[in-house]
DNA sequence: TCCTTATTGATAATGATTATCATTATCAAT
DNA sequence: ATTGATAATGATAATCATTATCAATAAGGA
């Protein structure tokens, strides 16, 4: 995610908590910084470790806090890995689908899902079931990764 | 799952065992019977506590032991759920797709699955990643509860 | 600048999972 | 069927992540 996509980001984030009646602290500044900027999933804990290295580190507390509000107004998304854990990463405006690299963690963003919808049309009609949601994640070696 | 496929399933299961040198005990089987007769996810404490009706449970601790034996033999499979959590489930031959209920929790398994290998194929060439594992689970309502 | 109150941080409480270790039970060999 | 080596168990302690508590602090509207 490059520097301004970042910045960008945060802007956005301020605004929302500004619009939802949240005050824009320190500790909450610093949490989505370090979320914003990620390049892969990241945990709570992964968040509050990052966060020692800051002046003065938020607590324990507000990083779960913080990542509460984030995922109330759906400004963060859980990530599922192979590992078994979940770790968050910003949302995706629309429903796109996540790539990931099992080497290097990074995350790519999939334009595109014709051929799930039709899959899911498919299913729909096969099963009798009505699919209100779905989550496809894939797993593989980034081109980077493979030379 | 019919009582039939349990047994059926139970029976596999006790043969892998077998196979791999391990030692089908009391416990063990205890929390086999559990998981292979679920038709819902479980995780580890429901396990454990559908077990505490039986006669003589299993310890907390062989219950997690079973489990952690049962994933490394390949024969249970972790599913993603909504709330966040992970649930267990007998793990399904080849890569089939699961459709979960919203309401009643009941899993169903999707066959076939060629919209979705069409799908990665044109994502590994539009990102240029080698996509090895990919995870798809559908959610919605089953025709029984939309009554 | 003041004042209301949302938020924080330190820490206690909770809950799940893992590690420890003496005792028990499986199952291959006899 | 019995024996014996040792895998497995169960009770519980240890660890670790997450949540709850509450007095002190700071955001931001008046």
């Amino acid at each position: 995610m490059s520097a301004d996509q970042t910045s960008q980001l945060l802007s956005n984030w301020k605004n929302s908590l500004h619009q939802h009646g949240y005050r824009v602290t320190r500790p909450r500044l610093q949490v989505m910084e370090i979320v914003a900027a990620t390049r892969i999933p990241l945990t709570p804990q992964d968040v509050y470790h990052k966060s020692l290295n800051l002046e003065s580190p938020p607590g324990i507390a507000s990083v779960y806090r913080t990542l509460e509000m984030l995922d109330v107004l759906g400004l963060i998304q859980q990530i599922h890995q192979p590992g078994g854990c979940h770790g968050i990463w910003p949302a995706v405006d629309g429903h796109k689908h996540l790539l990931m690299c099992r080497n290097c963690g990074q995350m790519q963003v999939i334009e595109g899902n014709e051929e799930i919808t039709e899959y899911i049309r498919r299913i729909e009609e096969d099963t009798g079931y009505e699919v209100d949601e779905h989550w496809l994640q894939l797993f593989g070696i980034c081109s980077e990764c493979s030379k």
